[in-house]
DNA sequence: TTAACGATTAAATAATTGTTTAATTGTTCT
DNA sequence: AGAACAATTAAACAATTATTTAATCGTTAA
């Protein structure tokens, strides 16, 4: 990686802040943050690192409309954050157990204690 | 704060989990993730958390137009995740200190690593 | 095999948002 | 005061995205 010219020299540039220039990692890490920017989605995700719930269930807890949901969780699914099972006509959903989902959801918890606090 | 009423019952309700209801505080939550779900945006609060530069260096840094940088700063610095200071005719920017801004700082890092690991 | 229920998909709409270009503001130096 | 530089603002455009409505798919039980 090859170093990064400046217009202005403030101060010794640390090299490993040379990797600003990677957008793909960055990238894929914004797909993930963009996820929860959404207030139904995080809800949801939320929810489902607590619970396993049917996504009837989970539009009445969020009093949303079963497609806007299921709108929701497919993109959850698709990023890895939630799994889902078949128990007869229901589909569960729940947060994925993965490293990534537990990162995320730590984040949330702390962030909803420090902006709303009480 | 009452109980939600479920239409499906398969297990035991957690009450700590009636809170999925107060949409503000989510919202606000989720506010603060949407900062960090596009890329560009990601980099430079990223940089920002590192080291402080003025805008053209971010600018250079990130290889986006001033005014579009100058769009992503003020959106962190309303929402407090960055702060700012003028130095003569640059003005100099850097991640705020504060919980919230290392709290998301943690996050960054370890997504990053999960994600692209190496 | 229907009827009923749960879930998803598709199309359409409404709203939000990121980027560009051009103009403007603020600061320094001659 | 004027010129040059740094940063912001405004308007316009392009692109993405959340939600609604209606239709479809899958499963279960009568």
């Amino acid at each position: 990686m090859s170093s990064i010219d400046l217009p202005h020299h403030h101060c010794e540039w640390n090299p490993e802040l040379n990797k600003v220039a990677d957008i793909d990692s960055f990238q894929k890490a914004a797909d993930i943050f963009r996820l929860l920017g959404d207030g139904s989605r995080l809800r949801i995700f939320w929810l489902l690192c607590h619970c396993e719930e049917c996504v009837i269930n989970i539009s009445a807890l969020v009093n949303m409309s079963s497609p806007a949901v299921s709108h929701h969780l497919r993109q959850l699914k698709i990023s890895g954050l939630i799994t889902s099972r078949r128990d007869g006509k229901e589909m569960y959903y729940k947060a994925a157990d993965t490293e990534e989902s537990k990162v995320l959801h730590l984040a949330i918890e702390k962030i909803l204690e420090i902006t709303c606090p009480g």
